[in-house]
DNA sequence: GGCAATGCTGAGGTTACCTCAACATGAGGG
DNA sequence: CCCTCATGTTGAGGTAACCTCAGCATTGCC
């Protein structure tokens, strides 16, 4: 019960921290309905982007080690969600693409995510929105 | 390569995953001389702002299971920045302090997070500075 | 044609959490 | 006083999401 609130009212990290918390825990609860792992949901969102991609450039684009990259589309997979097929193009290789039931699913987590985020920051005034996006802009270089 | 820089300037959710992982980077950066894991440097922080605390009493400050809490401890214990001690009040229970090295280490670890943050924030304008933390605070409640 | 490099995956490890049950101690009721 | 139930910690063992390393098929280059 005791939780800390974290009461030192000391820094701009601190509050960020705090705002990122909140972010990621509404994102979280928006997401529960589709029972995915937020590392497949990033999966499914470059697969979207990107069409077909090998498994060693969509561990590229994760940021994760090709092995590894295997068991996200192993899970994917099973769930319908991707498909994987031979790369004509090298026989070694294996593209993965999202199925129809994917390319859905990417779609409403996608929408999900945004209405988390507009849940959050519709609360700020349009021109605080404004200044904030400036803001990140610069932090963000 | 060509990891993604999530090019889609769509919202304000993005730029500010974006800035958090910005500053994680950073103050990962900035720990790890010492070599203790964010959870490690977590509890040390609890127990130099409370003191002495109950093993269930710091799980809870963490939001961990009290299980979990003795292996934190168990780690900070041999790396000799805590000790345990039988609470006086009741033979069931165990304090958690930390040890003269403890308090430096926390201390210095504290120190060091808070110039990782000053370097991302330090490129802020006076001005810009005091409007984030205003947005953050609405935004954080 | 030989051989190093590339692409995927099986096997097994690590980390940071978890639950469940055992054990000791404490607290209240009859 | 004793019995029962609650509380505090920990051993045993599990899980999720990553990792490395080795093995296999294929490819590209000399």
């Amino acid at each position: 019960m005791t939780a800390d609130t974290d009461s030192t009212e000391d820094g701009l990290a601190e509050a960020f921290r705090a705002v990122t918390r909140r972010l990621r825990h509404r994102t979280g609860e928006a997401l529960a309905p589709w029972d995915v792992t937020p590392g497949q949901s990033r999966a499914l969102g470059v697969l979207i982007r990107h069409g077909a991609l090998r498994l060693s450039a969509l561990a590229e684009h994760l940021r994760i080690a090709p092995r590894s990259a295997t068991e996200v589309v192993d899970d994917l997979e099973a769930r319908g969600l991707v498909r994987r097929r031979p790369d004509p193009a090298d026989r070694r290789a294996t593209l993965v693409t999202p199925t129809e039931e994917g390319t859905r699913a990417g779609a409403a987590i996608h929408a999900a995510r945004r209405a988390a985020a507009e849940e959050l920051f519709g609360r700020l005034a349009p021109a605080d929105r404004e200044q904030l996006a400036r803001i990140l802009r610069t932090l963000r270089d």
